[in-house]
DNA sequence: GCATTAACACGTA
DNA sequence: TACGTGTTAATGC
């Protein structure tokens, strides 16, 4: 995924367009760049886009006030998020943070709206969009009080390979072991040992602040 | 018992 | 150099 086109064309809403709703689709989205650690949106700020990931890894996080912090979700490239502010019309509710330098598009409240009064196919990918993300939340939450914290691990890099919210992911994902602990909710020591298991067990192969899936189905049944 | 934090040496970009 | 990794020791639930 390098550019906002390639993007658009593995956008199935965008895809379904006519022509001149393509046309002025494209002409109100703007590009933007940012580095590692950046943030791309914060925690307050007025929700008057609608976020797409062109290139890079973004993530959705929240800080307690005693400084600890979570990982909702990451973002890969080739998807899109932040419907649900855009949509209740309210202030971003967690910071989004770029894991590595990336490229974003967003796509104005206006053009949002437009698209949600005008399109079929729109309010359509926007259902199953936000029903698999339900999905994936629930998911989350039997991970967290059922699981150990291998498996934990296992799904939370088995969430960053959905192929209906993430259509474009290959099998590599460039994360550290610190923000897969994060994504986790497990010390990064911890996430250094379960990917040894995973690793031993087939299913990935760490490496250096990245991970490759070897086997996707592997990961999400994986329990110890 | 097991996970977490803290601390350290080492390797990599 | 700055950051990520692999490991160990002390601490806590």
């Amino acid at each position: 995924m390098r550019t906002l086109d390639a993007m658009l064309e593995t956008s199935p809403w965008f895809v379904a367009l006519g022509a001149p709703a393509r046309e002025r689709v494209r002409t109100s989205l703007v590009v933007r760049e940012y580095p590692t650690t950046a943030f791309v949106c914060r925690k307050g700020e007025p929700s008057d886009h609608w976020i797409g990931v062109i290139e890079g890894l973004v993530k959705l996080n929240a800080l307690s006030p005693s400084g600890k912090c979570v990982t909702f979700t990451g973002v890969p490239a080739g998807s899109w998020f932040g419907e649900g502010s855009v949509l209740k019309r309210e202030a971003r509710k967690y910071d989004v943070i770029a894991l590595r330098a990336s490229r974003v598009v967003l796509m104005p409240e206006a053009t949002f709206h437009w698209l949600l009064d005008t399109s079929f196919s729109f309010n359509r990918h926007l259902l199953m969009q936000l029903n698999e993300r339900v999905g994936q939340f629930i998911g989350m939450v039997e991970h967290e009080r059922l699981l150990e914290p291998d498996a934990k691990v296992a799904r939370a890099l088995a969430s960053l390979f959905n192929p209906q919210l993430y259509p474009a992911t290959g099998p590599q994902i460039q994360i550290s072991q610190e923000e897969l602990g994060y994504l986790a909710g497990v010390s990064r020591q911890r996430v250094n040992q379960a990917l040894q298991q995973l690793e031993k067990a087939g299913l990935v192969k760490a490496e250096y602040s990245a991970v490759t899936i070897l086997d996707l189905d592997g990961l999400r049944c994986f329990e110890g």
